[in-house]
DNA sequence: TTGTAATGATAGTAATACTACTATTAAACA
DNA sequence: TGTTTAATAGTAGTATTACTATCATTACAA
């Protein structure tokens, strides 16, 4: 049995650097009719259609429902976004950005590769290591829906068209980050892409599978989260370090 | 870099088992209203959802559409199925059920647990290893759906009734059968359960990022199945065995 | 011959996913 | 101050989806 390793890991991050940080997150602008951030409706449109999303899941949230909530009409809503897939890899898109600025703050000034991959894994696990309130989107709720349904995001038919108009993007560039600190611990390691990729999925389903499929997972489901959160780190942790570190 | 190991690998399974072999797929019943496998209609229904939602995704797959391409009506394919979720956890089902059928005929006789694990990884990734032919199902094709949208079963709001009802429980068997031999192998690693359900989802992630997100991969697309199938296959080996066998 | 299971045919409803066009307001600018 | 423009609201309408209901037909089984 793996001994837990969680306990007094954490240095308090330099909180510091991020005090007055005002942080654009840009997205693609081929996924927007026009740029939600910049007005009024556009930010009620995306804090609502989280709390929305949240509550209905994708299949039966609706700009009508959304436009009922915000009091404003299905037109309005329509002319940010062409319809709700167009929406939903904005707020995706939106959340991997995040997560990546979040990630860069947190590597900032360190050298040890093996701590950077610490802080990477507590970034993905949890929503408070590093938090930046952004006004019109609520993290929480936002990661819970990645949890739950983000990888429908590419799990279509369409995924090829989508992914030439760089839908996919900061996906795919947290991958890449993630695998370069991967490479870092390991230069020889033959599987770096796929073991990022792996890491960000397996995060995220295990937190999933806690709560609703728990045999699929050996994560116990905990009201607490800082203990499930250090249950998830050990796993996660331990799972990469074999794969890095193992010689056949 | 981690040498190539598949070259003679494969000794022959033993088909005699499976020549005079008539497994039956069993279905949970709450999943139809009524049993397609029992009438020509349903499985025409069987046949062609799986080579139309191959065509189409789910998405835009439709009962109106099916019945038009079996020359039947919607109120006969209303019969059969609920609505088209519950004809795709049907698929889904019997996919997961197969797999645990070949895998069950791959096993057999078999005492080495590292043996086992490479013929459950080869199972997972080729269906040719070990096919038993179904008339009303082309594996293939559903092996396709299972790769693109196979996640989508259970990740949705959903999810906590579909559970109750029993629709994941051909999966989460599947799991634990894998996990049993994982232990075989170590019978002290920590994180059996979400080994087994991470060799399934990044065996078909890694099958689906090659083709259309290879920068989430370091597999190669491969015209040649054999040639990508082994690459894959070596991947989940070390991946398997670097969790299994690693010490801190 | 009668009953019943399986399917087909037709019709209808509520919701979804839009598109189009017009009206109103408010700020910006000349 | 008057005029433009951007942003939004309001209304209406269409095609498709996702069903439900009812009745007719066939076919085989008791």
């Amino acid at each position: 049995m793996q001994e837990k390793n969680y306990l007094n890991l954490w240095p308090e991050p330099n909180y510091s650097i991020m005090k007055n940080l005002s942080v654009t997150i840009n997205i693609n602008s081929d996924i927007y009719l026009k740029d939600p951030s910049t007005t009024e409706l556009g930010k009620k449109i995306l804090l609502n259609s989280i709390t929305l999303i949240d509550k209905l899941g994708i299949e039966d949230f609706n700009f009508k429902k959304l436009a009922q909530r915000i009091s404003s009409t299905e037109s309005s809503v329509y002319r940010y976004f062409e319809n709700k897939h167009y929406l939903f890899i904005y707020l995706i898109n939106w959340y991997w950005n995040w997560t990546s600025i979040r990630i860069d703050i947190a590597l900032q000034n360190l050298q040890d590769p093996d701590e950077k991959l610490k802080r990477i894994i507590k970034a993905l696990i949890e929503n408070s290591f590093i938090n930046m309130d952004v006004p019109f989107i609520d993290e929480e709720v936002l990661h819970r829906i990645i949890v739950r349904e983000g990888t429908k995001a590419y799990h279509h038919k369409t995924v090829d068209t989508d992914n030439d108009y760089g839908f996919f993007l900061a996906y795919k560039a947290l991958c890449k980050k993630i695998s370069l600190v991967l490479l870092e611990i390991n230069p020889r390691y033959a599987y770096p892409k796929t073991l990022a990729s792996t890491l960000l999925e397996v995060c995220n389903n295990n937190i999933y599978f806690a709560k609703h499929l728990p045999r699929l997972t050996d994560i116990k489901y905990n009201n607490d989260i800082k203990a499930m959160s250090n249950e998830i780190f050990d796993m996660l942790y331990a799972m990469t370090k074999a794969n890095l570190l193992y010689k056949q």
